[in-house]
Order: C-alpha cells, then structure tokens, then sequence
DNA sequence: AATATATACGACTAAATTTGTCGCCTTTAG
DNA sequence: CTAAAGGCGACAAATTTAGTCGTATATATT
C-alpha cells in the first residue's frame, strides 16, 4: 500500500541510529556500514537531511553528522518531503502537467484524500514511530 | 507523498461514475470514455473490481458491470488492496525476499508505522472520499 | 443458429521511476 | 599539506508501473 521509498528508510535507519548513540558525530560511511545500506545513497540521504536542518554536518578529521533536531518535532510527513521532495498523492496535485485535469472526474475526491492523508503523517513524529 | 497509482485513479473514476448513475449495467468502453481512461487498463480494473465482489459483470449485447456493493462499506484500504494487489509500507513487509531482515535496523518501527497507516486507510471508506 | 457486443485473461512492450554508481570539488583537523 | 570527511552533478542500472495485443468465452438479440 504505497510504499517508502529506500531514501524514506535509510533516514529512519539513519535517524534511529542517531537518535540511539550518545551525540558525537558519526560520518556517513559508519551510517553505511551500521544501516547496511549503501554507502553513495546514505552519503547523499545525510546530506538532504543536513540541509533541511536536521542533521548538521561538520568537515574534516572526524566530520560526520549530529542530530540537531528534536525527533518529537519532526513528522513522518516532513521526512518523507525533506527525503523525496514528494508531492502528494497523485501527481497532478504537485506537477501541473496533468493533461487530464479539466476532464478529471475525480479531482476533487483525490484532493480531499490526499489532505487527509497529509494530515495523518503530519500528525505522526519519527520518535513516536521509533517508540512502539 | 507515496502515490496513487493510475490503477487506483482509474478505480476511483470507475466507482465514481458508477455512484453517480442509477444502476443500470455500464461497459468497459462507456467507462473508460466517460473517465478518458485507456479502455484496456478500464477493462483490468474492472475485471479486477468485479473478482472482488465490488462490481457484477455482465456478459452479452448491453452488458457491462454494475456496482453491487456498498461504497460506505469499502474501504480506501480494501480498494487499494483489491487493484493493486497490495501489501505494506515495505516490500519486506509483504515479500520475504527482503535479505536486510536479519540486520535491518528499522523493523519494529517500520511495522508500527504501516500498521497505523493501515488503520487509518481502512478508516476511510470510498463513499467518505467522493462527499467532500 | 448466427452475430454482434461484452467480459476474461495471459503475454508482451514501453515508459517512467527508483536506486545505485562514478568522478570531481570543497572544507578542515591534524 | 595531506588525509578524512562532506557536497554535488551526471550517469547507469534495475525495478516498477502503465499500456497494448491477441485470443478465448459468454450471452442478448436477431
């Protein structure tokens, strides 16, 4: 039932892992290696993170990354954008390439779906995942 | 935000067009024009609609499929399911083929996290998602 | 009975998306 | 100044999704 995507899980491995140690920096390559995920898409995954304030990525010697954020406050929801720049439930909610739009039968039915389901990820925080 | 699929869309306008409409038996073709849908596609889902009791097909001239189940009592869960033969929020969920299993780290919290999008999919029926 | 209109379904192809890789650049502790 | 880290664009491979084709089966109408 639609499914995460890799970069989805990675995080989740990557942000419990984090949220698990003691908070020293810990480079993507030990990400990779404790995750069991490859080593380029964990990199690139740390670094959207990163970016979004999540992480806070520190260069040189011993770099790596540290969790900055408090995973109480960060929603399923914001993960999966901040991860896969996604969208919504379909496509043409985000694209506007849907050349079936003005025919569409169902716009409004899939709009109001879509909020629904956006408002139940929102309202589910990656610690609360973590802490069955 | 993990998608829809076409199959889905296509069932939705099917159902849609359906409610709409007394109950008289439509064909493949009428919905598949009424929807702009490809009519092979239409047809699959149709099929595939009928196998699980939403729909009744009939065979013969003026035949066609029409709907015998209540869209209050089918759930978004169950639709999704029926068309695209779905699973979970993972391909380990579902498929044992998943070789991580034993060392992913992120099981328990990936299980937890599908079965309340589960919940809350099977707490939304198609009739709620066409009345706005 | 013949025919036209439908559904049923397996196999295949094409398109799109997702996933993973490679190479090169920047930053910084030691 | 060098080794260990992050940053990023472009590409390649793999997988999944979407759509097509051909053929068989059922049945109302004539």
């Amino acid at each position: 039932m639609s499914k995460l995507n890799k970069k989805v899980e990675y995080a989740l491995m990557a942000l419990k892992h984090f949220s698990e140690g003691d908070d020293t920096t810990v480079s993507a390559k030990d990400i990779a290696e404790a995750t069991h995920a490859p080593a380029e898409v964990t990199a690139r995954v740390l670094q959207t993170l990163s970016s979004h304030g999540i992480l806070k990525a520190e260069y040189g010697l011993h770099g790596g990354y540290r969790l900055i954020k408090d995973l109480s406050k960060v929603s399923v929801y914001e993960l999966v954008n901040i991860v896969d720049g996604s969208t919504g439930l379909a496509k043409c909610l985000s694209d506007k390439e849907c050349d079936l739009l003005k025919k569409c039968t169902i716009v409004t039915p899939v709009e109001n779906l879509n909020k629904k389901v956006q408002d139940f990820y929102k309202s589910i925080s990656i610690e609360e995942v973590f802490h069955v």
